[in-house]
DNA sequence: GATGGAGTTTCCCACGGTGGCAAGGTCAAG
DNA sequence: CTTGACCTTGCCACCGTGGGAAACTCCATC
């Protein structure tokens, strides 16, 4: 199976499955002579297994341990669990912080005419509002939650 | 005041603000003699109005729309609420996202014994997922979401 | 006046994931 | 044999942020 009939068949796009593979997420795949990359439905199985956790927002280095356990049989689901169980509340973190962001949005917009003229408690709020330094202890801050791409598939 | 100054007193970082200039969100500070580049109070505010605004998710693009509609004192109050609604959809559709990345994985973690025995039906579903393709019709995705980043101050 | 430390300048690199493009090689069908 | 679809590698871009190096400037202390 060349790479675009891999990708197909996985969900994952080419271009991925090669940065997969110089990331080591995945071992390097055999090559014909003329250098093509080739897949058995054994290697298809782990891209599948890699989309599917993608698609729940594990990072590569979390499908890294997941793949690893996965390989390893006589793991302990316990160790499976600690990883999910670890991601949920980032995940739920995140999604709080993105909440908590919405809400504060939308009560100044709440204040705010939306109509011709110019007062409007949104921008005031920005432009009267403090340094962090003034404002402290304030919550940890994150990276970038990777949502996924546009795979439109 | 030199650019550490106005960044104290902003809480946006002394590279940050070198990076929104080199952007053109900020317009170039004006500078001494010998190439420092000095702030006045005026442009802390600006800063300031940044940080804020950052503090609730919008990107730089946005932002640079409402630093445009902050200066122009003549502008539409529904010009900055329809910016802020539309972003807290953007908000919210991420957040549910989030959410039900999280859902989906607590549902299956609580179905995980998480003990020293290695069924795990985490990694069963992961294993056992199909591609895209058979899967169709999936929700739009998104690109990263910038939740602000480690910002000890 | 000299010295040292703190601040500043620019420039480049990194991250995560992903897409895009270009130049070239390969394969299979017509 | 030609054509078009596919593959290869390599490099660039995104976004927003941090890190660091090398060179310079400023100020205070000796």
């Amino acid at each position: 199976m060349n790479i675009g009939q891999a990708a197909h068949a996985s969900g994952v796009s080419a271009k991925m499955i090669r940065y997969y593979e110089s990331i080591g997420l995945i071992s390097p795949a055999h090559r014909t002579e003329a250098g093509y990359r080739i897949y058995e439905d054994q290697d298809v199985h782990a891209l599948r297994f890699i989309n599917r956790a993608r698609d729940l927002g594990f990072s590569v280095d979390q499908m890294r341990e997941l793949l690893a356990l996965w390989r390893d049989r006589d793991r302990a689901s316990a160790d499976v669990k600690a990883i999910a169980l670890e991601h949920v509340r980032m995940l739920e973190e995140k999604a709080k912080a993105l909440q908590q962001m919405s809400t504060t949005l939308k009560h100044l917009a709440a204040h705010c005419h939306g109509d011709d003229r110019p007062d409007c408690p949104i921008i005031e709020d920005f432009a009267k509002s403090e340094p962090d330094s003034q404002r402290p202890n304030r919550e940890p801050r994150f990276g970038t939650v990777a949502l996924a791409s546009a795979k439109t598939s």
